[in-house]
RNA sequence: GGCCCCUUCGUCUAGCGGUUAGGACACCGCCCUUUCACGGCGGCAGCACGGGUUCGAGUCCCGUAGGGGUCACCA
């Protein structure tokens, strides 16, 4: 039985980097039948870590990787915040310090920092002295005496090396000799990270512990926490990072200025921030960030894309198949074929898989997808009209993959308001109507035309324009232009026929005679 | 700096001793075309370097270089 863990600190967000650790644990996990477990690493922190946690649970149900025990879902190993676990490991402490795997030590901050930087200095490795050690009760009493408090370190082994089974890596090895004796229990008696996570693992029953590769270094000391306990050891597989866009350093949050001049980045921003802009109000770096999954739900990515894009970058199956369902994913994935080295971020590759997922969507889910953004953006009402149904879905065909993400129907709101409310492209009314009077004469006899089509659907209508262009003697390259700005405001967009079908034949000549009036000099 | 990890097209990757080094995204042409896309066809582009081992090395070994991670009473 496989038992994997997600262990995130609620810091607010939930980092894309560690939804793809996330999904990997909870692959590994749903292969076998085995259980995804989300535990809660706030050792460091007491306050808001509701508010703190809400934004990362969300992201989990959005993308629809479901946790079996966990914040939310209880399980027989509750509590699932560490907060709420410190008894386990002061006992985890008292077992160390008992065996003589752990002691206490009453040396100060200042002391040890000055003891690093002479070491430093002298170009040696720093290694604790344990002058501060207290060997029995009674040097104890009398160092606390001196009115020193004490911290619980490990007495890590000093000589021979440990070895590390990784399921990523191979066999790792670290001299014992350059491990420090760290802290695992503070002066103020609550216990630290490695200590806790250790004890957790053990308690939950984790098989496999799959982390991000900035863990492997601690390693070595959570080994010897676990032997020192006696504990079996879980597998343990380190991922490598998911590197930023352009470069090979860790992706992370606050580097966001650098990653705008990277061009690919940069574009995929501003795509967001155009639907953002249209959906909400207030747009900051701490919310609105493509290295938090939130920026992808809140502009309409899909989260099987999402998914997909983040289980191809440091896993492939043959190096041709890419396209995976859940279900697929689940069957194909194996720690064995997950790669050493880490993988930058790709803002194309992830669009373009997006795209792939979109297009394979059915109609109805895409008009449901889709909805929430034009009303929004208070181009559709709540509730809807059930007519409208028709205009989106006759919209989204017709727009095809230029709807990306559910939040590019903004970009045919034209479709939306009444002629009345059309925003014209600027530039485009100036070229093809301002500076274009015979243009604006045909179209006014276009619209005499407009009543004898029949029926008034894109095949009609296109023969309709052509036989019209003809007899005026100009190509319909001509006049198609004028006409696409006339009737949508803009100079580029789907097929000109079906547009006018989906707009229908009043609302069309209606857009045709005010486009002029407007625009005729 | 110490320790550890990594290194195939611009990017994600396939490759597990013998391949014209394959695919995808991006990019560039051409075709299609009423615009923008889609699509079709074609193209550009890679084994970091140096030594070994071997009949034969992208693949195994050792160095070098480069990149990265980590060195807390953070997680």
């Amino acid at each position: 039985m496989i038992r994997t863990r997600f262990a995130p600190s609620p810091t607010g967000y939930l980092h894309i980097g560690g939804v793809r650790t996330a999904l990997f644990n909870w692959l590994l996990a749903r292969q076998s039948g085995g259980q995804f477990i989300l535990r809660i690493d706030d050792t460091d922190r007491q306050r808001n870590v509701q508010a703190a946690l809400q934004p990362i649970l969300d992201g989990f149900r959005w993308l629809g990787l479901d946790w079996d025990e966990g914040p939310e879902a209880d399980g027989p190993f509750a509590p699932y915040f560490q907060s709420q676990r410190g008894e386990l490991y002061r006992r985890a402490v008292q077992q160390l310090l008992a065996s003589g795997h752990a002691y206490r030590d009453y040396s100060t901050t200042e002391e040890l920092q000055q003891q690093r930087r002479e070491a430093e200095k002298a170009g040696r490795t720093f290694v604790y002295d344990r002058r501060w050690m207290a060997a029995d009760d009674q040097q104890a009493q009398a160092f606390a005496a001196t009115g020193r408090s004490c911290v619980v370190r490990l007495k890590m082994p000093r000589e021979g090396e440990c070895v590390i089974q990784d399921g990523v890596r191979g066999e790792v090895s670290v001299q014992w000799a350059s491990e420090q004796d760290h802290v695992i229990q503070r002066a103020d008696g609550s216990c630290l990270y490695h200590l806790a996570s250790v004890v957790d693992d053990h308690a939950m029953q984790i098989t496999h512990v799959v982390r991000a590769e900035e863990h492997l270094p601690n390693t070595p000391r959570q080994v010897f926490i676990a032997q020192s306990l006696g504990y079996p050891l879980p597998q343990y597989a380190h991922l490598p990072y998911v590197a930023e866009p352009g470069g090979s350093a860790k992706l992370s949050k606050r580097k966001l200025t650098k990653y705008r001049k990277n061009k690919e980045f940069q574009a995929l921003m501003e795509h967001g921030e155009r639907i953002a802009k249209r959906v909400r109000t207030e747009i900051s770096e701490e919310t609105f960030n493509p290295v938090i999954v939130d920026f992808y739900r809140e502009i309409g990515f899909l989260p099987d894309a999402i998914l997909n894009y983040l289980l191809l970058l440091g896993w492939a199956l043959d190096g041709e198949r890419e396209h995976f369902s859940r279900e697929e994913m689940i069957k194909h994935f194996s720690l064995e074929r997950v790669n050493k080295s880490p993988a930058s971020f790709d803002p194309q590759k992830l669009l373009a898989m997006e795209v792939d997922w979109m297009m394979q969507l059915q109609r109805k889910r895409k008009i449901a997808l889709v909805l929430p953004y034009l009303q929004a953006a208070g181009l559709v009402a709540d509730p809807p009209p059930c007519e409208i149904a028709g205009l989106i879905g006759g919209v989204l065909e017709a727009a095809g993959d230029r709807v990306k993400m559910a939040g590019d129907i903004l970009d045919f709101d034209f479709m939306f308001v009444a002629a009345t409310d059309m925003p014209y492209d600027a530039n485009a009314a100036a070229k093809h109507l301002q500076a274009n009077p015979a243009a604006c004469e045909l179209l006014t006899k276009f619209i005499a035309r407009l009543d004898q089509i029949e029926p008034f659907d894109p095949a009609t209508i296109e023969t309709a324009f052509k036989s019209f262009c003809a007899e005026h003697e100009i190509k319909v390259g001509q006049l198609i232009g004028a006409l696409r700005v006339a009737t949508t405001g803009q100079a580029v967009g789907f097929s000109m026929f079906e547009t006018l079908t989906l707009l229908g034949r009043t609302e069309t000549a209606h857009r045709i005679a005010q486009s002029i009036k407007k625009f005729r000099n």
